[in-house]
RNA sequence: GGCCCUGUCGUCUAGAGGCCUAGGACACGGCCCUUUCAAGGCCGCGACACGGGUUCGAAUCCCGUCAGGGUCACCA
């Protein structure tokens, strides 16, 4: 029998990246068996849902090509794949229950039901409800039940134990006195999470329910569920919850924020975002995925680290490529320990898959980085899109994400270099810097031709004539021709700008320095 | 607090009783290369939570302790 594995999403906000790793392994284990991926909304909490999330969630998807077989906009021939459009269906299931005596009415009210729980509290005992109608017959329950709806609660067993054969963590049995009789059904039909999973995984014939380990707990309860409705039972594996770096909470959307380091924010700021933005914006948050497409990460590289966390191949692979994930993916081979997400780690493999890209995607890459920043036009002439494959060229291994086109390129596309201060005072203001600047800007017109090699040969030919360390001429030379310390190789960067911008610049530098 | 899960370098991990003087990767430190920054090369730092068993032999199996986490809704 063809596998069947389902990631299930409630449209609240942004693809989270826990979520995505969680995808990630429902998607791998599909793959790896040709078995069927299924994306199905969770929006049966009609207050909480927001629709316009729901786009963000398959945009993620797509940017990151985890494309479901079964699902929005796709379909397939268990729809709909919203659980807000299967009402009826878990209506039935419930009613059954209901029947069959599985499941009885509750009036108590939610004041009531607050009272008990502060009691059972106070008293230090566990709260675990049993309902007044937990022994009425069923017969009288649904006699009940359509003179005057109520929430519907599981009767869940006394005196036994659940037993959950789980692929991740072995065998983990729980005692069902220590359940609460949950509720399946609001008194408006509208179904509760741990049963709506139950009936949708039946019906869209779920084979493996691999979700985060905070799911653990509601396992028993829907094994229960499945046992009242007669209905056979999927495979589970809880996979480990994604801790946020530096610590061993789980990671979430407000404690991500302080990993926008300076070095993100200036990031950000040069993509053209305000403080504010980058501040409020959930987009802009490291805990999703939209963050990381906005800086400019390659989607593989990410799911290449996304997969590494709690999964390994063998002893040594880091850099795993996805038909290497696909081919070998197992959950056998997941730990059930929770792992730290590490930004450092994923930036590094993100820079190892730049470094293949070829440079016609990496040229399609950048592009929109500098059109955003208004340096290149909507449509950019032929003659542009060389001097980017050429600044991206000269960039080399210093490319990690598309975002860094600015960094490097950027003094390429402004009128005149913006000078950073401490660059100037160290570099140009130094004792002597002035006047090599002064006579090398009189050799320029010897340069030729004008291109990197020959740059390079006159620096270095005017630097022995002086009896002085190319260094020393390097720095002033790059400062004034870029404004800044880093950057790529100097030569390259004076090819790029052109004998009479290379002069001009220097006569800039030399003016600022005068004042 | 109840229930459940988890403990190998700071982090991700390898490890299925002898291949372990515990391997790799990121990060960190040093050196080399070098015009800066990257990249690359070499070297270094650095872990089996603790205590008992079982066994000729334990990171690995069992028990306990401790620590961390998840979850306890008419949220998902």
């Amino acid at each position: 029998m063809s596998i069947r594995t389902r990631f299930a999403p409630s449209p609240t906000g942004y693809l989270h990246i826990g979520g995505v790793r969680t995808a990630l392994f429902n998607w791998l284990l599909t793959k790896r068996h040709a078995g069927t991926f299924v994306l199905r909304i969770e929006d049966t909490d009609t207050e909480r849902n927001k629709p316009e999330a729901l786009q963000p969630i398959l945009d993620g998807f797509r940017w990151l090509g985890i494309q479901w077989d079964e699902g929005p906009e796709v379909n397939g021939p268990y729809a709909p794949y919203f659980q807000s459009q299967r009402f009826d269906t878990y209506k039935d299931a419930a009613l059954r229950m209901l029947a069959e005596g599985h499941a009885y009415p509750d009036y108590m009210t939610k004041e009531q039901l607050d009272a008990d729980r502060k009691a059972a509290e106070a008293a230090k005992k566990p709260y675990i409800h049993r309902g007044p109608h937990r022994d009425t017959s069923p017969a009288e329950c649904v006699k009940l039940y359509e003179a005057t709806p109520a929430a519907l609660r599981l009767k869940v067993p006394a005196g036994r134990s659940v037993v959950i054969d789980d692929i991740i963590r072995g065998r983990v049995e729980v005692q069902t006195d220590t359940i609460g009789d949950p509720v399946i059904l609001r008194a408006d039909s509208r179904p509760l999470y741990n049963f709506a999973v139950v009936v949708d995984d039946v019906a869209m014939k779920i084979t493996h329910v691999v979700r985060a380990a905070e799911h653990l707990s509601n396992t028993p309860t829907q094994v229960l569920i499945y046992e009242a409705l007669q209905y056979p039972q999927p495979t589970f594996a809880h996979v480990p919850v994604v801790n946020e770096p530096g610590s061993k909470k789980k990671l979430s959307k407000r404690d991500m924020k302080k990993f926008v380091t300076v070095d993100v924010k200036a990031k950000l700021r040069a993509i053209g975002y305000t403080d504010e933005q980058i501040e409020s914006r959930d987009d802009l948050n490291p805990a999703t995925v939209a963050f990381y497409r906005e800086l400019g990460y390659l989607p593989t590289a990410i799911v290449n680290y996304l997969a590494r966390l709690g999964w390994s191949l063998d002893d040594k692979a880091e850099k795993i490529d996805l038909a290497d994930m696909i081919a070998n993916f197992a959950l056998e081979r997941v730990n059930s320990a929770p792992a730290s997400f590490d930004p450092d780690k994923l930036y590094w493999l993100a820079g190892e898959y730049m470094k293949e890209l070829p440079l016609k995607d990496k040229l399609v890459g950048c592009l929109p980085y500098l059109q955003r920043a208004g340096m290149i036009g909507a449509t950019p002439s032929d003659e542009e899109k060389r001097k980017l494959a050429t600044i991206i060229t000269a960039a080399g291994d210093r490319l990690k994400l598309f975002s860094d086109v600015l960094t490097y390129g950027a003094s390429f596309y402004r009128a005149d270099p913006t000078y950073e201060t401490k660059a100037v005072e160290k570099r140009l203001k130094k004792a002597g810097a002035a006047d090599l600047l002064r006579a090398f800007a009189a050799d320029l017109a010897k340069v030729d031709p004008w291109d990197a090699a020959t740059v390079d040969r006159c620096l270095h030919d005017f630097c022995a004539s002086r009896n002085i360390k190319s260094a020393e001429l390097v720095h002033p030379v790059r400062v004034a021709a870029t404004g800044a310390e880093v950057g790529i190789g100097l030569f390259d960067t004076l090819a790029i700008l052109g004998r009479d911008e290379t002069a001009r610049r220097i006569q800039l530098a030399l003016k600022l320095v005068q004042i």
